[in-house]
DNA sequence: TCTGGGGTCCTAGGACCC
DNA sequence: TCTGGGGTCCTAGGACCC
């Protein structure tokens, strides 16, 4: 039988803030999703004076005089950093490891000869603790969903001091399932979570008495196998390879909404250009793409559009100028005046490594050419050494309208030379 | 005044074919 | 009034995840 580990780390974001900001150890944190929109992680802290995850922050506000609640912009090439830190450092404990988040991560423990798995996995957080001063849980289940269901619960129990074993104490299996609430369960989202309640369905362990009929018909075929694995099947495996991405997206809300063409253009190149780097960054060329612009979906006051244009690539191509002007003349086609836009994005589609692209005789070479290839390289060389958009196609005014907000961002510690710590005597 | 971004998988329905 | 029965492929949209 298999043995699934789940080590997450504790409100990641906001341990990795205090990390190299000690000042802000307990206190009341929350880290700010992009554009300072939401509250997407919270400090044990921030959760006791009652903020809700994914709460707006102007409606925080009242709590930063109230409570002395503290917010981040957020920083993620800090948090992806960290991550790697922390991902590295578990490598080491477990025979296969899978990356299944910035701050989750399977470990298979099956074949793992220990005599005690909890004391082991108090071992595993206190070196991750020491060697990154990341905080993590560990949960041990017979499947995936159930380790999830027990990291959950060593998170929220004081007793089990953040490890909570399933597979070695089965007669805990039942307890655990009865006291999540089906809601909590991996896979099991609001819509699902409201359909079991008007059934009588309320925790885990009620969800693994209904019928198969019923729950292939209310939640398909996915949330059949999320029972499976709450009665102990193990449905899903460890994914140590993780597959080639099937698409790549950016896209921004807007720190205020624009009427003009010429704003949204720019974002719309700015965003199929930094698209366009990360495809080259996992080897991977696009054979379509898609542009989007949208109005403000909380202003019910005002008239509401979505603009789409989907654009082939023929031959697919990872090359910023194809790709911008795709994006652009996407963007041409749907364009519509009289809106105000609060949000853009360009979605490549159709990703493939152009190693194992299947041709036929009247498809083009994927579009890789040694000029284009080596005008990319250095594009993208020149980026790293010398700071994101040293070098980049078009000329966007610093300070448009459209440009997200981050008022409160922490230093690239790990990550930005000139934001090295200075430790002071 | 102010409400994120980036992914995956599944399903239903239409187009098209024999 | 009556107007097949399957297949496959593609897309849009909905559900979920972090």
């Amino acid at each position: 039988m298999a043995i699934f580990a789940l080590v997450d780390c504790n409100n990641f974001y906001v341990s990795c803030e205090r990390v190299f900001n000690p000042a802000l150890e307990g206190k009341p944190v929350v880290v700010l999703s992009n554009n300072d929109g939401c509250a997407v992680a919270r400090s044990a802290e921030a959760k006791a004076i009652g903020v809700p995850m994914g709460e707006p922050a102007f409606k925080l506000r009242h709590l930063v005089e109230r409570h002395g609640l503290i917010m981040q912009s957020s920083n993620y090439a800090l948090y992806g950093d960290m991550s790697e830190r922390v991902m590295s450092v578990l490598a080491t404990f477990a025979p296969g490891a899978e990356v299944y988040s910035i701050d989750e991560c399977f470990l298979d423990l099956d074949g793992l000869s220990v005599p005690d798995l909890t004391q082991w996995c108090q071992h595993v957080r206190a070196t991750v603790k020491r060697w990154t001063g990341i905080p993590v849980s560990v949960g041990i289940g017979g499947t995936k969903t159930l380790a999830k269901l027990a990291n959950r619960l060593a998170k929220k129990s004081p007793k089990a001091n953040g490890v909570l074993d399933l597979v070695s104490h089965p007669a805990w299996v039942e307890v655990a399932l009865k006291r999540t609430p089906v809601g909590e369960v991996w896979g099991i989202g609001r819509q699902y979570a409201g359909h079991c309640g008007v059934h009588g369905i309320l925790s885990a362990h009620d969800l693994t008495q209904a019928e198969d009929g019923w729950i292939r018909k209310t939640m398909g075929a996915v949330g059949l196998r999320t029972v499976m694995e709450l009665r102990g099947v193990a449905v899903h495996t460890l994914d140590t390879e993780p597959a080639d991405k099937q698409t790549t997206c950016c896209s921004r809300s807007f720190a205020e909404a624009v009427t003009l063409y010429d704003h949204v253009h720019d974002a719309v190149l700015t965003f199929a250009s930094r698209a366009a780097e990360k495809i080259r960054a996992d080897g991977l060329v696009a054979g379509a793409l898609q542009v989007f612009a949208q109005t403000d979906r909380f202003r019910r006051d005002q008239p509401q559009f979505t603009l789409n244009a989907m654009v082939r690539l023929s031959p697919a191509t990872d090359s910023t100028p194809r790709l911008i002007a795709a994006a652009i003349s996407g963007l041409h086609s749907a364009w519509r005046d009289g809106y105000a836009y609060k949000k853009a994005g360009v979605i490549l589609i159709d990703l493939v490594d152009p190693a194992n692209i299947a041709r036929d005789l009247f498809s083009p070479p994927p579009d890789t050419g040694a000029r284009a290839q080596a005008l990319m390289n250095a594009v993208d060389g020149l980026n790293n050494r010398m700071g994101k958009g040293a070098v980049g196609y078009g000329l966007v005014a610093k300070g448009a309208p459209w440009q997200m907000r981050c008022g409160n961002r922490s230093p690239s510690y790990t990550s930005d030379w000139m934001d090295l710590p200075v430790a002071k005597a």
